[in-house]
DNA sequence: TCTTGACTATACGGTAACCGGATACTTTAT
DNA sequence: ATAAAGTATCCGGTTACCGTATAGTCAAGA
């Protein structure tokens, strides 16, 4: 709306919405929004509508439009063809926003995972009570050579991903009980991801129960030395290994620097003896 | 989790992270993560716990930082550092959401006035009972010089920018009634904007009773000719304007091209003779 | 009317975070 | 041993700008 037309330069127009010179140039160069009137000097004059323009063309942008594409619709539009993109762009919206919560939800779980593991002591072991969790397994890596290994690491992650299964709990190594005894540590007999909803695919069940609760501090490689002090302790205090273990990386690269500080937490499922 | 170091190349990692392999190169280039071993050829091995901070990085890239802090953060960390960040994005990420969640309702009602255009009679005037509504107003910008007239569109739409009124309604020019009764059609007293909820800032108030409701359809310099028609039409129909008029462009460069296909809306309170 | 200071345009270079292609070299499976 | 498939490096290009330098222009006051 306006009496009659009355222009902005365009300082005052970059001014108005909230962006350089340089934008507003750049955006006459590649014909995206071109200026209403140019005198002779060559000086840029812009009217109040444009900056509607403008708006919008920022609105295009942040549900992900390029430059290109915007100039484009900008050209060959009718209401119909607006209406048709807007629903489009609305729906894209909506799937962005859906991932981001998604981001915030795996972030918080990050977030409670480090918080835990900073309260905890790493000579410790204790007998807790835990409740029934549901896990998604990778197929079974028992004894399989290198490459099957990687191969099994891969679809499983990638399946994680596709499912969007990852909400920010680590992925864990199962070891077998038989593993355990034997003291074949770095034999795992599967992947696991722990979700929250039992959800559509068979989740496999780590039962609830009496578990024994350590964390091993260091690479992975020294696991061993936490076993075998763990299975001192069970001996000690009366219990007896029950169930496989569940090993998940607490404490990875992603929160500290260098393997030595590594925290991996072992969780295994115990009996009075 | 992994028993033995078994390691992918640069396209399984690649794969497995949904990424392309020049992106892998780049991230080694910059330092951002590099391959835990390379060959006396060049070629990069990565490790499962890589994937771990791949997915890291990621997270961070959509939270908006750019790989030179991701960089950084990940290289003088400690798990409070990690919170302390993790806490500070998660507030980012929140705004972000809100953000978009306000664009997606600017789409919708971008969307329902042009639809709401679309099946419209330009030709027509109607007499409708009208609901009230609350708008912002500018500064009054009756009989003003065209520098004033500039300064005051800028402080109405950086206003309504910062306070974020903007959700999708047309700004809107509101002529008084003497000037219409004048045939100064191009005379605004106003700019206005609609909001939903009265708010905390004292809201000019459109009354509610019988508008008489027209669209001309072209340039706001031909307005005069829909004006009449509409003085016509009321005088036949035995009304009386007893309002001021609020214009809207319903349908402007955004959605068509060329000001002939421009719409306004005039709506005027009237009574019976 | 002239001057001065604030503003403007153009041009050129640079940035981030990659992508794609060309070329040459390695690995691996047969 | 050989071929197919994979890999590394280099180089240029992309998008949406930002900064700076230079030169020209506008508008307000003396």
């Amino acid at each position: 709306m306006e009496s009659t037309k009355k222009l902005f330069t365009t300082g005052e127009f970059a001014d108005l919405c909230g962006v350089k010179k340089q934008t507003l140039f750049h955006y006459d160069d590649i014909g995206l929004l071109k200026p209403e009137y140019k005198n002779e000097n060559g000086y840029r004059y812009y009217s109040v509508q444009q900056a509607e323009v403008f708006s919008v063309i920022e609105m295009l942008k942040e549900i992900g439009m390029v430059l290109a594409e915007i100039k484009d619709f900008l050209h060959f539009k009718t209401p119909e063809e607006t209406i048709e993109l807007l629903t489009e762009k609305e729906e894209m919206m909506e799937k962005k926003i859906v991932k981001m919560q998604r981001t915030q939800q795996i972030i918080q779980n990050k977030k409670r995972q480090i918080e835990e593991a900073l309260r905890l002591n790493f000579d410790w072991f204790t007998i807790e009570m835990m409740e029934t969790e549901y896990y998604v397994l990778s197929k079974n890596i028992l004894n399989c050579s290198d490459n099957e290994f990687t191969k099994s690491v891969m679809s499983f992650i990638k399946y994680t991903k596709k499912e969007e299964l990852d909400i920010g709990y680590p992925i864990g190594g199962l070891i077998l009980q038989e593993q355990i005894e034997a003291e074949d540590y770095w034999n795992y007999s599967h992947f696991y991801m722990r979700v929250d909803q039992p959800g559509l695919v068979q989740p496999f069940i780590k039962k609830s129960g009496i578990y024994v609760v350590g964390y091993h501090k260091g690479s992975y490689l020294t696991i061993q030395e936490t076993y075998r002090k763990m299975k001192k302790y069970l001996s000690k205090e009366g219990y007896r290994i029950c169930g496989d273990s569940f090993e998940e990386y607490v404490i990875d690269e992603v929160s500290v620097s260098g393997e030595d500080n590594y925290v991996t937490k072992i969780m295994i499922q115990v009996e009075e003896k």
